[in-house]
Parts: C-alpha cells; sequence; structure tokens
DNA sequence: GGGCGGACTATACGCGCGTATAGTCAGTTG
DNA sequence: CAACTGACTATACGCGCGTATAGTCCGCCC
C-alpha cells in the first residue's frame, strides 16, 4: 500500500478493494473519476491515490494517461456487451430492455461511457455510430411515423437517449435524487416510457411547422434580434 | 492590435470585428472558444488571441477568467431572452417555436449555453431549473400521457433536448452534417418532431415494463454479470 | 544461491497555465 | 502645461500537470 501521503478515501462499496491487483484498482480507480470529472479534470495523481499506489506506477501498467483512458475504453464496453448479450440472446430482446441498466455497476458504466462520448473518446464514439445503425434498422421494422429521414431519426433518438444522462447533473437537481442510483434511474424511465408512449405535440402543429421550414435554408435567414455571432451589448 | 504573436486566424465571418470594442471582442472570442472547447479547454491566452488583443488585456477588463465566464453566461441569457421574448409577446407561443433558433446567431449562443450546463455554470443551470419549471406547466395544461410524475416528465423533456445539442459532435457524424448549421438543425428539428409527434413505443409494451420495475428498487438487484463495479478483467 | 525480471516508489524535469505587477502611451481635464 | 485616468503590453511568478528516470524490493528459475 502506498504510504506517500495518507489515504483516507477507499472507495466505500468495494468490499473487495484489497484482493484486486493493483492494475485492476488503478483502472476502476480512473473509471470511477473519469465518469465523475471528465479526463481532463482527473489528474494522474487522484488516479493513483484513489488506487491506494504511487503515481508512478500507473505509468508502469499503462504508459501513459491516454493509454489507460484506452483501456477504461475496452473494458467498459467489454462489459457492456457482455450484459447486452446475454438479455438480447434468444432472438429479440429478452427482457424489457432498460431494465438491468438500473444496477450500480451497470449505472456507473453508463456514466463513464456517456462522459467519455462528451470527452472525445474514439472508441465511445464508435459506440454511438453502432447504436445509431442499430436503432435505424430496429425503427425501419417496427416504424411508427417516420416520415422519411430515418437516419436523422435514428440519430436523434440515440443523441437524445445518450444526451439525457450527460444531463445527469441537472436532471438529478430537478428531481431531487441521483438518476445514477437505482431509485432515480428507474424514476427517470417512467418518465421516458411516458414520452415514448404518447405523442406529444399535435401533428397538425408539427405539419405546419414543416411547411414552415424550407424558406429559412437560405444562407442569412430572415430571424429575430442580433446582425452577427458578435454585436455589441451589455 | 497586439503584436505579441502574429495573428493570422481572424474570425472570418465578422465583418464589423475591427469596429468593436477590445472588451467586446474578448467576450465573443470567450463566446465561441468556450462553446467549442469548454471552459477546461480553453486558455485565456486562447481567448487573447482571438480578440487581437495581450493576455492582460483579458485580466483588465474581466479580472478573472472565470468573472469573464459569468459575463458570457449573463450576455448570452440576455440575448436569449430578448429573442424569446419577441416570439412569445402576444399570449402563447406566437411562432412554432424553434424556428428562431436556426439563425446562425442563435445557434452559437444554443452550443455556448449547452456546454455551459456542462461545465457547470451557474448561471445556466438556473436557466434549466427554469426551462423545467416551464414545462411542467405546460405539460399540466395541453397534458398527453402523463402518467402522474409530471416533474420528472418535465425533467426528462428537458434533459432530452438539451442533452440532445451537448451530443451535437456525435449526432453531426451520424448525419454528415454539423447540427450546429441552419441546414442541420432543421434537419434534426425535423426529426424530432416525428419522434414528439408520434408514440415509438407499443402502450402494452410500456405497461408491461413499469410492473416489473418495484422490484428492483431493493438495495442490490438481482440482475446480470459483474458483482462490483470492481471485478478481475481484462 | 545468484542473478533476473517485474511490481513498485521517489524524485525531478519541463511546460503551460492563471494570475500578478510594473510600465507605456494617448486622451482628458484643471 | 502638468496631473490624472484608463486602455493596453511585457514580463515574471508559482503551481500543478504529464512524463521521465533511477532505484528498491521480492519472488522465481536454473
Amino acid at each position: 500500500m502506498y504510504k506517500g501521503v495518507r489515504v483516507m478515501a477507499r472507495p466505500v462499496g468495494d468490499p473487495a478493494f484489497e484482493d484486486l491487483t493493483a492494475r485492476a484498482r488503478i483502472r476502476d480507480a480512473a473509471i470511477r473519476l473519469f465518469a465523475e470529472r471528465g479526463m481532463d479534470g482527473t489528474t494522474v495523481r487522484d488516479i493513483a491515490q484513489q488506487a491506494g499506489v504511487s503515481p508512478g506506477l500507473l505509468r508502469h501498467h499503462f504508459g501513459s494517461k491516454e493509454a489507460l483512458r484506452e483501456a477504461c475504453d475496452a473494458y467498459a464496453l467489454e462489459r457492456l456487451v457482455k450484459v447486452k448479450e446475454e438479455f438480447i440472446v434468444d432472438g429479440e430482446v429478452a427482457n424489457a430492455g432498460f431494465l438491468p441498466s438500473a444496477h450500480p455497476t451497470m449505472l456507473l458504466l453508463y456514466k463513464y461511457v456517456t462522459r467519455s462520448l462528451l470527452d472525445g473518446s474514439t472508441g465511445t464514439a464508435a459506440l454511438f455510430d453502432d447504436m445509431v445503425a442499430m436503432a435505424e434498422q430496429w425503427v425501419g421494422k417496427h416504424a411508427p411515423g417516420v416520415t422519411g429521414d430515418s437516419r436523422a431519426y435514428a440519430a436523434v433518438l440515440v443523441g437524445m437517449q445518450s444526451g439525457l444522462l450527460a444531463m445527469h447533473e441537472h436532471v438529478s437537481r430537478a428531481l431531487g435524487v441521483d438518476v445514477f442510483t437505482t431509485e432515480g434511474y428507474l424514476r427517470m424511465a417512467g418518465a421516458m416510457a411516458d414520452l415514448y408512449s404518447h405523442p406529444l405535440l399535435d401533428p397538425e402543429f408539427v405539419a405546419k411547422a414543416r411547411r414552415a421550414m424550407p424558406p429559412l435554408r437560405a444562407p442569412n435567414p430572415p430571424t429575430a434580434a442580433g446582425t452577427e455571432p458578435a454585436a455589441e451589448g451589455a
């Protein structure tokens, strides 16, 4: 155990902490901290302290901070697809789909991947693309009222889903409960079910709005206040 | 004009660049860079260079980087409410609501605010809360099929909307067009209109899933693979 | 049992950051 | 004209970062 600075805060919920190899402890600490503060907001010294090792050991095992991130990405993705496989095995979605997500471990991985998307990881970006492709395929089969741009529909669907998690801090504040806890996640999922199963907008209203769109495509649409991104102000 | 390092890249789309006061140029450059790379990813030296002034002048006018951020927040919010007022004046929403958003200036401000939400600005966090309150009120009046948790419904709605913009990089990649351009934004809006005006999920399926939720609220739900956030792996 | 390799720590280097401060220069005011 | 003010630059300080490197300790194999 690293004694450089007295280690006070151990991952409390983690029973087998001492049993893990240092390499695994570093990776887990990194996932936790990257998920919480992002890549830039986390220092290798932070990670090392959380893992109970010296900063140098991190470099010994992973080579660099960037390489550590890639290892975390790979690990998170591997575990996620493993769960996904278990729940899609026989044909279609065996379970209700989002329910295994309510497990604390899954929630942490979701949080990590979500943050990783914002941090610009190429690995999770590829995951996003896969999900869009899957969504487009799904929409093509079970298609509800998609006007024709199924690609955009799928991209928006996946973007909203992951984006909602990206806004977890604000959604949690509005709900008074952390949406990355089982309780909060289920409450959020309930509202999402509402949103997805009942139309929110009047189709007539939408049609009218859609008719108003084409003229806006001009290079400089004739709209409200302000000329260019930089006008004088307060 | 600052000559410390030869200034090559000026904001090209900005005709009245030279006419702006240095203070305004700094603020505009900051909004642009904060929107693009976030607060942490932007240095005061970057901002100063973009604005064509010395780094010291930034401190002279704004005091600190954090104070500059707050000035940007205030400016962005002020301009946004000004536009919002113009489009809600007489009673309800006069226009189609999201259409003034298609203006380039608005898109930049949206991008800024979205990023600011992720960067933890208290000002934009308050804006988020306001929007949730407004959404809850709206949903209460024109209520579609909300089961009862209108608060969560509103929070999810606003979270998805802003979160979708937070994922703009990935959505843009999927669509092959930047969603913060007028063209891309309108395409995205079209898909959103589809999504909002037609139910995506079978209400029967949703009801079944909802019935499966309560048992999961136990502290450690009996779900898939993995024990705790940290098990040995790849 | 002697050497070899890998896990691990201590220490330091160089860089870029936000910030501080002293100084220059033009315009204004009595 | 002298004094003052405020916009602006030059320069430097200190800190914390990612990274590099030298060294220690211990189990393993011939």
